[in-house]
DNA sequence: TACTAATTATAAG
DNA sequence: TGTTATAAATAGT
């Protein structure tokens, strides 16, 4: 369809091949739509293009119901490759079956994400997880940047107010001096008064009230921060340990 | 396309629906192949007819591997959870259960290293997984590479036999034409011999050969490893068949 | 299933 | 992205 005959080969021209695509992406979602409201069938495509975008299509029942039916349907042929036979499966319902086969997906997955058990991947498959690997790594370390500047900036407003404290604080000791003085000399009019640097002694201690914050703050923070991820992080030695 | 307006609503007719079917389904596999080939993507396609039949189409990397792409990308592993919450956990089997935490587990471990879900993360677990990620993606590179140069030296390899076969052929030929001249001398001499150079007018069919690989081989080198490391049509499964 | 008229998808611009 | 000439899919038979 089209002004030319189309040939069934990969189309070399880059731009071309991604017009291509797009267009044909529509058309074949739209058919895909088109026969399951037709002819009541469930349908699932997945389609992802050559630089790895995801675009889908499921029939109102949802994606996953239909892959989840997929697998069903398919699990007598993959029964044949599993040998959980070991662990006696028989009485189990089907569903744990399931899950356990999905867990080996996962982990098998996971190892791949740790970079390990690689040589069972085809370059393809390498190029895939590293282009995935990439942007996760980009997300993360944007994240992380974000977090940094939130925390710095957080450290900076507490540091500020800090300072103003210690500033109300050394005034108050001021006028407290002050007072002391007043009454020194009223008191004892006769004695040399005390000087006022000996009662101010350490003109600075907020400034080293604010550099112990700076600090303490970061590890204390940090701290916070993992507590409060501590189970998160944990799952992953518990769930591999097993 | 065809002599009727379509309607997009369910064919009420239920011998017409099944024709529609079937030609629909046959139509809409061909053009999931079509957009994979031409625009080298990556499709899997699942239909359930109205009675439950399973038909599928997937590119030659294989529907497991497919729609394993595809949770790692949408992580809709969910749908197990989702799925498995309202058929009474309540019977199963302690490892069942067990299971489904550890899928649980798993999954969230997973979403991080899609990089999402990256906000309930501490500053410190960002850094591990940045640093893990960092390392596996080092390890993917480095398979990757190490894959591709065995490519590189495999395909150097063909082309060397390749061209000694080609200077075979030449040898060959040139034999041939001495003993096709020797015979004109001897069946008419009295006529000009004709000329060696005449007889061998392309004395470099090896180097154009050769040439044309030299050439091709650096631009389309991935696609060319792709193509030529894997069966070039595999209509995945016998969907067709059927 | 095969054919044909008519619709639909799309290659090229 | 939108248009158009043409190839391709397909509804009805």
């Amino acid at each position: 369809m089209g002004r030319g005959r189309v040939q069934l080969k990969r189309i070399e021209n880059k731009i071309n091949r991604q017009v291509t695509f797009s267009k044909r992406r529509v058309g074949l979602l739209k058919k895909a739509h088109e026969i399951s409201v037709l002819c009541d069938a469930e349908v699932a495509l997945i389609v992802f293009s050559a630089k790895g975008k995801l675009f889908e299509y499921s029939t109102d029942s949802g994606m996953e119901k239909i892959l989840e039916r997929y697998e069903r349907y398919s699990y007598s042929e993959r029964r044949l490759l599993a040998n959980n036979d070991h662990e006696s499966p028989e009485n189990w319902p089907l569903e744990c079956i399931q899950l356990k086969a999905k867990i080996e997906l996962l982990q098998r997955n996971h190892r791949h994400y740790m970079g390990e058990d690689l040589n069972s991947l085809s370059l393809k498959d390498l190029q895939q997880l590293e282009q995935q690997l990439d942007t996760a790594l980009k997300r993360i370390r944007s994240t992380k940047n974000q977090l940094m500047y939130e925390s710095i900036s957080e450290l900076q407003r507490k540091e500020k107010a800090i300072q103003e404290q210690n500033h109300m604080l050394a005034k108050e000791i001021k006028e407290k001096e002050k007072t002391m003085a007043q009454q020194a000399q009223w008191g004892q009019q006769n004695h040399e008064p005390i000087s006022t640097s000996f009662l101010l002694p350490q003109p600075l201690p907020c400034l080293n009230i604010g550099g112990a914050y700076h600090v303490e703050a970061p590890e204390v923070r940090r701290n916070e921060l993992e507590l409060t991820l501590e189970p998160i992080y944990s799952w992953h030695l518990g769930c591999f340990a097993a």
